[in-house]
DNA sequence: TGCGTTTCGTAGAACAGTCTACGTATACTG
DNA sequence: CAGTATACGTAGACTGTTCTACGAAACGCA
């Protein structure tokens, strides 16, 4: 609040605050960065100075030759509630080690990510996090090799040039699915998403496709591969794919459904409702990311928690050691936890 | 991509652009900017050379002297599911007028929000669009003073120096007690959060306080003022206020309410169903936002829609005139619209 | 006391753009 | 056809930091 004093116009730079403290612009800027070679008397001038004048450091200018303290956050969309977990966990250990976060929306689309990812790199942010990206492990190598990077919820455990961290997704699959067949039921599909085969990408690091293979997985182990089956619904009204009323009202509807997300799960469970089809005895059904939805009383649904929290917390961590210099890659993986709830499981 | 060729090693800049096409860096700049003076010639000899070159202008250096065609879009949380439609519709016009937006989260903190502006003006963004933030009036001016600012959410027609863009909450709510008055009810109360009274801050230009206004109107008109009563609950789960729960175990609770916002009527709803309470025969509920949940089913909630796009694209587009140039300040007011479900209303 | 180390601080180039001022061609007048 | 206005391009200063050399003072030790 003591900048408020100085006659406004002549904006402070590190050159006022070098003047006013008696010393050289270089001194300054080596006590902004606490760098190697300052006394504490100087240090001490040089704060005084520093909020005397209300000094802030351009960001700006910072990234002309330094590092400008800041990360860029990456996220598929913004409608998905099990993001801000990640975006809180993130924020935390970010802003304990005094970065800025700054995110952008991808829209679920690869184009914009890929604009937003290089606006990122344009503004010198330190490092770019990606939140469940719709881009290609190619893509995601080639940035890689321009910035630090860390991805969350994309697997691709032989990435060479950047982090992953994701939640265990076939561990949490199997989870789901072998609560429903220990509650009894034999016929168990799955809802999960339309392939993408777009030229930049395929989906096999997918989220949605570890998920998959954790559901074979555990229909195979309780010798019930012939009756799976899944599901390629649409994830929002408008995008690809079949809706979730498909599902209901087909005739060989099975009598318990894992769902790839909440998402296709609250629909379900709410066309049901509206079809009169009971939730669990005529269909039992489990859904993955344990969104605040799926925890109300009336919905009861229940469904693979994946420690958003977490899983920010630990991509922020190895961000920040990425951008210490850390060049080998690190990729890990949470455990997930089947909340069970009215909907279905054991 | 045709970038790849390049040797890496010594990034391309405009003076790499400038020497391939045979032209000034002020040339290439001219031409970047669109700027007067440029001929068609050597508009498309520098323009080629760009995309052969792959190059990019670094954001951090033309912050320094011009601008950086970037908006900051600062959100007071990620929770509220209302947030993202504001988010679409301001990208939406800047993204046409080729500005990349970056978000950041106040996490409902003045501090933090501060930090963030502050953060977005070293960056030399090229205006700050605030949504629902918790600042005062006073800050918010002293800002404007700095950058150019346009708020959402925040009620103070009288401002000179920023612009606000606001759903018209009073008579959003007067709709929605008006419907509890036309159904029947004549016991309403209101749900609403507890005043903040911190130095720097009132609650007169909030949100919430122009929905009770509205609230308190509509059982004015309806010779109901003495039955009116507003409890102040907490907004989430630890903050201050008291819990949903509180007022619906209370001996006295009336047989209608009007919420807010969806989080609390989301909550009273979920709550009532655990107790057996039937919404709405024993109370009727109408919550503000017509959030997702709202509109699921099963769930059923009447709700005020303030078109969230709508604000975020008005927003936008205020923003994009004054950073054209435009002082006068500019309020806007846009009409939402009560949704009725089963919860409660006519 | 003399000489090599540390420690502290400074000068000044570098970063990658923008923008003002100014010099040429070229086009437009009367 | 001279004189002026206009369009096009360029030089070079400027922005606010960081960072590499390098000098000077202080220190340690024989």
């Amino acid at each position: 609040m003591a900048g408020q004093m100085r006659e406004s116009g002549d904006r402070v730079t590190i050159r006022t605050v070098a003047e006013h403290a008696g010393v050289s612009t270089a001194a300054v800027s080596k006590v902004l960065r606490n760098a190697y070679g300052v006394s504490d008397n100087l240090r001490s001038k040089v704060m005084d100075s520093i909020d005397e004048l209300g000094y802030r450091p351009s960001t700006a200018a910072r990234g002309m030759r330094g590092k400008t303290y800041s990360i860029g956050l990456l996220l598929v969309e913004m409608e998905n509630p099990f993001l801000p977990k990640v975006v809180r966990g993130a924020k935390e250990i970010f802003g304990a080690a005094n970065y800025q976060v700054m995110i952008g929306v991808g829209e679920a689309q690869e184009v914009i990510e890929q604009s937003l990812i290089d606006s990122m790199m344009d503004m010198k942010m330190d490092g770019v996090l990606l939140v469940a990206p719709r881009l290609s492990g190619a893509v995601l190598a080639r940035y890689a090799a321009q910035t630090p990077l860390v991805v969350v919820g994309h697997h691709e455990p032989g990435a060479e040039s950047f982090d992953t961290v994701n939640s265990d997704d076939i561990a949490g699959a199997r989870e789901a699915v072998s609560a429903l067949i220990e509650a009894g039921h034999r016929d168990i599909h799955m809802t999960s998403l339309p392939k993408r085969l777009s030229s930049t990408q395929t989906s096999e690091f997918e989220v949605f496709a570890m998920r998959e293979a954790g559901y074979l997985a555990a229909m195979q182990e309780a010798g019930l591969s012939d009756r799976a089956r899944i599901w390629r619904l649409r994830e929002h009204e408008g995008r690809d794919g079949e809706s979730p009323a498909a599902f209901l009202d087909d005739p060989e509807r099975p009598d318990a459904v894992f769902c790839w997300s909440d998402i296709h799960a609250l629909e379900i469970v709410n066309l049901a409702w509206t079809r009169g089809i009971r939730i669990p005895e005529d269909l039992a059904v489990i859904g993955y990311d344990d969104t605040p939805a799926a925890r109300m009383p009336i919905i009861g649904l229940s469904s693979v928690n994946q420690q958003g929290v977490a899983l920010g917390r630990h991509a922020a961590r190895a961000m920040l050691t990425r951008i210490e210099g850390r060049t080998t890659p690190e990729h890990l993986l949470l455990e997930p936890m089947l909340k069970t709830r009215r909907s279905g499981g054991s």
